[in-house]
DNA sequence: ATCAAGATTACCT
DNA sequence: GGTAATCTTGATA
């Protein structure tokens, strides 16, 4: 229950893990962006609570689940207070467990190049389309035993980079946007 | 009721 | 570099 700009640099490093019936999927968080309802115009939340945005609203520790565009899911964890509306899009992940999982969700294939498995995870479509997350999973409680985040080694703050985010044209030039240094499975430069 | 824009991606030239 | 895909929301009538 912090700023989202704070929990969105200390994302960076972490562990996402889902635990599906059959298999654990595992990757690591490298880049994210924070939105703040109270202030950013580019946030879902800025105006109001709605059907949609509902559980970004809610104390953080939630798992806020959208579909865009018609076609994607992206997935972000809800950092405030409750009826605050802040949360963080994860927008990069290093597969660790589970490669064949999102290779076959992703490609429906096995045996990937390097570079397809780098592009497996570097996007916010992509991530939810690898762990097969969707409107199901939208609220599900970041404390329970599914879907969770696990700490690991902080990241420094010298390797920290942050610019202004992508994809949005309100609130643009906020520096909200946040990745780890030199890390392969940024989604774009 | 109709419409445009959207926290994106894959595929085309 | 351009654009189709095609669901949801919020604005305008």
């Amino acid at each position: 229950m912090r700023d989202a700009v704070t929990v969105a640099k200390d994302l960076l490093g972490k562990i996402f893990v889902y635990n599906t019936p059959g298999q654990v999927l595992a990757a690591r968080i490298v880049e994210v962006e924070a939105y703040k309802g109270s202030v950013d115009e580019a946030a879902h939340s800025f105006s109001g609570v709605s059907e949609r945005n509902e559980v970004m609203f809610r104390t953080g520790g939630f798992l806020y689940v959208y579909f865009i565009y018609g076609v994607h899911f992206c997935c972000n964890v809800v950092t405030g207070k409750e009826g605050i509306g802040d949360a963080c899009l994860i927008r990069g992940m290093e597969p660790l467990e589970g490669i064949d999982i999102f290779s076959k969700n992703r490609f429906n294939r096995n045996d990937l190049s390097e570079k397809e498995i780098i592009m497996l995870l570097n996007g916010p479509g992509k991530i939810c389309r690898g762990f097969n997350i969707d409107k199901r999973l939208n609220g599900i409680d970041l404390t329970g035993n599914t879907i969770y985040i696990l700490n690991a080694d902080k990241i420094k703050k010298s390797e920290i980079v942050t610019v202004k985010r992508v994809g949005i044209s309100k609130s643009k030039d906020l520096p909200w946007r946040f990745y780890i240094k030199d890390n392969k499975y940024i989604s774009k430069k």
